[in-house]
DNA sequence: GTCTATATGGGGATAGAC
DNA sequence: GTCTATCCCCATATAGAC
């Protein structure tokens, strides 16, 4: 799943790679173009040149790492609904389809994980969701089919609740990846330091038996 | 709960309340000071002098926000460990009353409840909980309190997953306020427009549920 | 307490030589 | 494609008159 693989010395990739980290770092409205050009080893202008402005490279740079991750969820429930033929597939088995893309992403060292969850962070409450056009629709498609699958294993589940969960469990994923390291300062340490891969087992835990909930509608 | 009440008139708090929409709509950092006084319709050098500068503008306004709500956190466990007398409190009692009172900062009127949906969420998401200091140690009680009454209501939870499922509920919480606005555009609408008091319900049972499940443990 | 004026520094973008 | 130099804008912070 790597990327960039072998253009890793071009001037635009360098401008990613350093752009990325400095964004997920510290945010993408105070990194300036100069710190990025500098880190990266380029000219100032260069920018300009290879992305026309700085908000068109945000746009490169939240597309590079959100479309695979997007692609690779989708994928993994076309899988899993050929597996099962028509039958409704098992909750834990479509949550792991939607949060694991994000694990192997980490796996594939495109980027590191500290910094994959700070990007993630940064991407959610610091543009709120603002996508780059061209990446709106693909997102649609996998709420839309992901939901489907949620309220085809839950029988009793309309679509509005079927949604809503969903959107609950990708709060808690994206809260939990994000915001882990609060809770061990909160907390004195006593939240102990489990791995991301264990944090994401215990969240479908819990995801799974919120959304198989039998409970009030919206 | 009111909190600036009469003084409403003055620099400091025309600043204050200038200050805390312009940073929720559109973030902390990108604001400027020369933005804030301009709506505030006072001068610029007014902030250096009441506040010092822009950071501790920031630390202002976040405080004047999150400390009233996590005091009426704790005041509301106080209430349910009276009511219980020692008894275990039931789940859904705690996460009401870890939740409701952000409803009832809203309803206080003190910012409005798109403006504070968007404040939490610049908060979390921009500035990763890098709270003033002076609120650290309130929250860190608040924290430890909340997850201990988890601990006394299942039995089978130890002090690691009551923690983190506590921070799970908060995700679910922190996320769905903030960007409740991007489920609708992605799901085209079909997602309704559920009012936040139902939603808060719905997020209750489904943290409920998750908090329940008797899985593995951390 | 509040104002004007200014010091000082940084930002994004571009023109034009190489 | 890459560089330098520069345009023009805006930021925070402060000094000092009122």
């Amino acid at each position: 799943m790597k990327i960039l693989t072998e253009e890793r010395h071009t001037t635009r990739a360098r401008i990613l790679v350093s752009a990325e980290a400095l964004f997920a770092e510290r945010g993408f409205e105070v990194v300036s173009l100069r710190e990025i050009t500098g880190a990266a080893g380029v000219n100032v202008a260069a920018v300009n040149y290879h992305f026309g402005s700085k908000e068109k490279l945000i746009d490169a740079v939240v597309t590079r790492h959100l479309v695979p991750v997007n692609e690779e969820r989708l994928s993994q429930l076309d899988k899993l609904e050929k597996q099962f033929s028509g039958a409704p597939i098992p909750v834990e088995e479509i949550l792991k389809a939607f949060l694991s893309p994000v694990l192997q992403h980490i796996a594939s060292g495109e980027m590191s994980e500290d910094l994959f969850k700070k990007f993630m962070g940064r991407l959610i409450g610091e543009r709120g969701y603002s996508l780059p056009v061209g990446t709106c629709s693909l997102f649609a498609v996998m709420a839309g089919r992901f939901a489907a699958a949620f309220q085809r294993a839950v029988p009793q589940l309309d679509e509005k609740s079927a949604l809503w969960r969903m959107h609950f469990s990708f709060g808690v994923m994206a809260h939990t990846l994000t915001n882990g390291e609060t809770l061990r300062q909160l907390s004195d340490g006593r939240s102990g330091n489990p791995s991301t891969e264990t944090l994401l087992g215990n969240i479908i835990d819990f995801c799974r038996a919120g959304i198989e909930f039998e409970g009030r509608e919206l």
